[in-house]
DNA sequence: TCAATATAGTTTGATGTCCAAGTAAATGAA
DNA sequence: TTCATTTACTTGGACATCAAACTATATTGA
């Protein structure tokens, strides 16, 4: 028994056995959000999959259809997404190989493309996102006081 | 002028704007928690870069040296530390190559391998924890009351 | 005992991330 | 105007993750 009942307590315990009790909280609240991050990013991977998407491209196509134009220079893209510009042209080609996105020569700046969404990719996104709702961000388990003090905490942390 | 205050707070606009109230809250929370997540990582990264270790490989290595033999079937890490076994199989590859893991036959079943952290994994974890826990551990930024609720909140998700 | 099934790891292929280096175009100072 | 610098994006390399296929070894049931 005493088995580690769970690997983040477990791991909690022997910081302290080992003197960091200092850092012993700081590193419980980062493997517990890797922890709660990956088990959502399983989730959502498997509510996104049937579409043809992966969280990182849904997210690029999301913020697109949300433009007045439904298009964005790859920079911005990168900017709002808080990725780096090599992780857009990897998300963007393979959009653009799906018939999703198109690239453009963005008209006020030589070095720049805009990703477009194209009508295709206004339909996967939409059908995707209603999906992701239902599958996922309508119960996430957490009751409102629950996601009040998710919401307070995170905000500090970013 | 209201481009954008905060790209999550942005997002929560539109889900309501576009009428999906019921699913707004769970998706600023699994947004929120991706993004601290990646701001952790990229901390934790940089901490770790010097010691020419990855979150992973760290992980693994610490896991190891808190068990009594220094040792464990791969399949053991695998489970302790919610990773697929080919996760364990690359991640271990690197330590092998770097001196800081050796893989051994597991005597009790003949398919099965220990990865067994070396001297030079020892000294190379406990280093890498010293800097982990005062360069990102020992201040998260939180308070007590903070740090609690994310507790109880993270808890109940996983 | 023997065939069917399950388990432990590895390999391969697709994706994604970051970093560093490279290319082309825009900017800015002299 | 001209040359150095900055910016926007792409490329290539290293790493990590997952899924599926494959090898070898255990286990099980008839």
């Amino acid at each position: 028994m005493t088995e580690s009942l769970d690997p983040i307590t477990e791991a909690h315990r022997q910081w302290t056995a080992h003197g960091w009790d200092d850092a012993a909280e700081g590193m419980e609240v980062v493997t517990s959000i890797t922890r709660v991050q990956q088990i959502f990013q399983a989730e959502v991977d498997a509510a996104l999959k049937p579409h043809g998407l992966t969280f990182a491209r849904f997210e690029l196509l999301r913020l697109l259809s949300f433009t007045k134009t439904g298009a964005l220079p790859l920079g911005k893209v990168g900017a709002r997404l808080q990725v780096h510009a090599a992780s857009v042209t990897s998300a963007v080609d393979r959009l653009e190989r799906d018939g999703l996105v198109e690239r453009q020569a963005n008209p006020d700046d030589g070095r720049s493309f805009l990703a477009t969404i194209t009508t295709l990719g206004r339909k996967v996104v939409e059908e995707a996102t209603l999906d992701l709702n239902s599958q996922v961000f309508e119960d996430v388990g957490l009751s409102a006081k629950d996601i009040a003090d998710l919401r307070r905490v995170l905000g500090k942390l970013r």
